[in-house]
DNA sequence: CAGTATTTGTTCGTATGTATA
DNA sequence: GTATACATACGAACAAATACT
């Protein structure tokens, strides 16, 4: 018996893991296989799409990488809840291998998404959108010079921006667009540069508009925000990053 | 407060196969392997990392369709280019699964992005860019009511605006957030209801905004193109896809 | 609280397909 | 055309975690 493929391009996704890979997408992209279904046993699974357990593994590990699949060792396999937080997890460990002047591209996104997110949050001027900024804030401000702590507050703060407008694939991307080593990279330096207070100055800028429910205002605070950690990334980007463009 | 993230209640990344992804996505992102660095063969890194050539084989896979690694069979297994157009493509992927609401999410997202990039594209007036958005445009007209013909023009012609602003993210994620299944059942709708002159007529404002170099204008037109579309998809979601959101 | 069945995790050995010199 | 290096694929066996009775 010769398992003949179906004669495709030798192009990217031949070989039976890949078309495994394929096949398990499709079911669930078609809504046969939805959210929370168990799949059958890897056994079965392999026998049904033809080929061997090994195989079938390596399609069934890199769905679960993506977040499609989530595997429970002695249970099962089952379909991820295909909600955009679960889906875009991924894009956060991508953007996290970005470098040089790619990093400055996801700052460009940011600023136009962010400012936004900030506007929805202040049309809403929710009491517990706005407890948890102040939460926040006086974290930030609590925290003195220590870093990972200023971190951790600075990226709390814009979740609770990102994930206002209770859009999940808004949320998704910005925290994606702002990984934790570019965060960590800037907070240092405004360390080093003795500029805590203004970076906190800033926060409260945003947390104000909000909490007064001026959405212009809250625009134009987050906008003039990332906008001052953009600049001083571009000129403090290591040479070493500043990849020459070779032309397309 | 925060839920998930940080407290490692369901023990994900326990594993051989998941430390051998996080020790070689580790060796990328420090960038002690850089784009196009040859890894060592299967046996070999194996070896290295203390585990048996099948698993390791799901590691590689699983950070293959992440686009991470590259493998090339009979030659060797690379790092990828990690540009933002590679890393950011299972994103397309993975906006491909969403469904319901979250389409609307998208679309949302869309909406405060594309604007801003046909308002960068007008500034520029690139004679390509105008050549291009022209080409498309013509190949609009001329596809008549065929829906293939139409689709693959109609993302040609945002494909031009996302990547005119020359940043490598904001096109990869403009992509990812208008999936080709969606915009196929939008140019059924079109044709369904007779609207592709509306259509032609939408995209050749942006056309002409971008053409005379009208930044504000190119982002009006192209916020209105979306917003019909957003509309017409919001009304036509089948009652199958609208999941009733429980309160988070 | 056992004990047992079920299911995924991991390994080894071996054979085959594919690109390159 | 041949040799070599490498990824692809399969099957079987045992380990580890979980579910069930």
């Amino acid at each position: 018996m010769d398992q003949e493929t179906t004669s495709t391009a030798r192009r990217r996704g031949t070989g039976v893991t890949e078309d495994a890979i394929e096949q398990i997408r499709d079911l669930v992209a078609s809504g046969e296989w939805g959210p929370g279904t168990r799949l059958p046993r890897e056994t079965d699974l392999a026998k049904q799409l033809g080929l061997s357990r090994n195989s079938l593994r390596e399609a069934v590990r890199a769905l679960s990488l993506a977040r499609v699949l989530e595997v429970r060792q002695g249970d099962g396999t089952y379909v991820s809840s295909l909600e955009p937080g679960e889906l875009l997890e991924p894009t956060l460990s991508a953007t996290h291998l970005l470098r040089g002047r790619t990093v400055l591209e996801l700052f460009e996104v940011r600023r136009m998404l962010e400012p936004g997110a900030a506007a929805m949050a202040a049309l809403r001027a929710d009491a517990e959108v706005i407890a948890a900024l102040r939460t926040e804030l006086d974290r930030m401000i609590a925290a003195g010079n220590r870093a990972d702590e200023l971190v951790q507050a600075d990226a709390a703060f814009h979740d609770v921006i990102a994930r206002a407008p209770g859009n999940g694939v808004l949320r998704a991307l910005l925290r994606s667009l702002s990984t934790s080593t570019v965060r960590a990279r800037l907070w240092h330096g405004i360390a080093d540069r003795g500029a805590l207070d203004l970076a906190r100055e800033e926060h409260a800028r945003i947390y104000n508009a909000i909490a007064v429910g001026d959405a212009d205002l809250a625009r134009a605070a987050t906008l003039l925000h990332i906008v001052t950690n953009e600049t001083w990334l571009r000129e403090h980007l290591g040479p070493a990053d500043d990849v020459p463009l070779d032309g397309d």
